[in-house]
DNA sequence: GGTATTTATTTTATACATAAACTATTTACA
DNA sequence: TGTAAATAGTTTATGTATAAAATAAATACC
């Protein structure tokens, strides 16, 4: 009796799925909370402007954007609409397809992104500085090799 | 000339950063999808019930479980709201305090709830079976590390 | 015992996420 | 060349997140 699978005892591989997501989140909120703070911007407009960064701040289709921001279609008409009417993008026809449109950085997006992405990365040095360079490249490296593991193993 | 910072030399604890989000964003996406095509919830709802299956699965006041979640406030009525529909949990008035309201899983909820376990709990080890129980412990504590360098590094 | 403060929750407004249905093109190809 | 299929975006419906204001009851304290 009382012998059932107690559905308590956690797996090691359970733990460190949980872990990484409660680090995860930690840092995240921590994130864009600064980001809200310091700049009222969420992490997805500066997720967005990364990417356009990325490709150089020239014109680019919407579905491309989309794809990289792993956006589902739906999300990003609004999403690019309040960044177009906070100025930080602009939106055009695509001169060459008719059903598309293309999407690229203003100055004042530029500038945001810039600001953003310096305030960014000295948060992260700040807080990970105690780490010794062995140490972030070993977790770089095992990070990487279970994003793998799901990815090959969630594929079939 | 061109000799501005190039604001692209990708610091390691920037790497890291971005390895961990991206790490955690896959299995998350993986997870979620999994949960509402098999049991039409959310990872909201499962971190929810399992809050309640942690507290023993008794009445407990609102304001604890969203303190638990991290919600904050203005999201936890409408979830509670849903999942009331739902019949996963109930609601009443605190006997004790006017202002306060307790919930409570029903049967369903807590049978849901020992489905996702047991179906999450499977997914996990299926994805991460390949990993040695060093390296998970070694994942593990690493991961610790940084989540707590950020919280103390944050609170000043 | 009455008033100020705190506490618990809801309401409101806005942003962002998903999926599914829809519109307007372009492309493939018989 | 005409029609079916594919593609690009938007719209709609719903769920989840934040912050800020509102409501109501409990508590503190003079």
């Amino acid at each position: 009796m009382t012998n059932y699978p107690t559905n308590k005892q956690e797996t090691l591989s359970l733990r460190l799925w949980l872990q990484l997501m409660k680090c995860t989140k930690t840092i995240e909120a921590e994130v864009a909370s600064q980001f809200r703070r310091s700049h009222h911007q969420s992490l997805t407009r500066f997720d967005l402007l990364s990417q356009l960064y990325r490709i150089g701040d020239d014109w680019v289709a919407i579905g491309e954007i989309a794809s990289k921001l792993m956006a589902s279609g739906g999300n990003i008409t609004g999403l690019l609409d309040r960044m177009v009417a906070d100025d930080l993008i602009e939106r055009r026809a695509n001169p060459r397809d008719r059903r598309s449109f293309q999407v690229r950085t203003t100055k004042k997006g530029r500038d945001t992104f810039k600001e953003m992405t310096n305030d960014h990365a000295q948060w992260i040095e700040d807080a990970l500085n105690e780490f010794s360079q062995k140490d972030k490249e070993q977790l770089i490296k095992l990070l990487v090799r279970v994003r793998r593991a799901f990815e090959t193993n969630t594929l079939i």
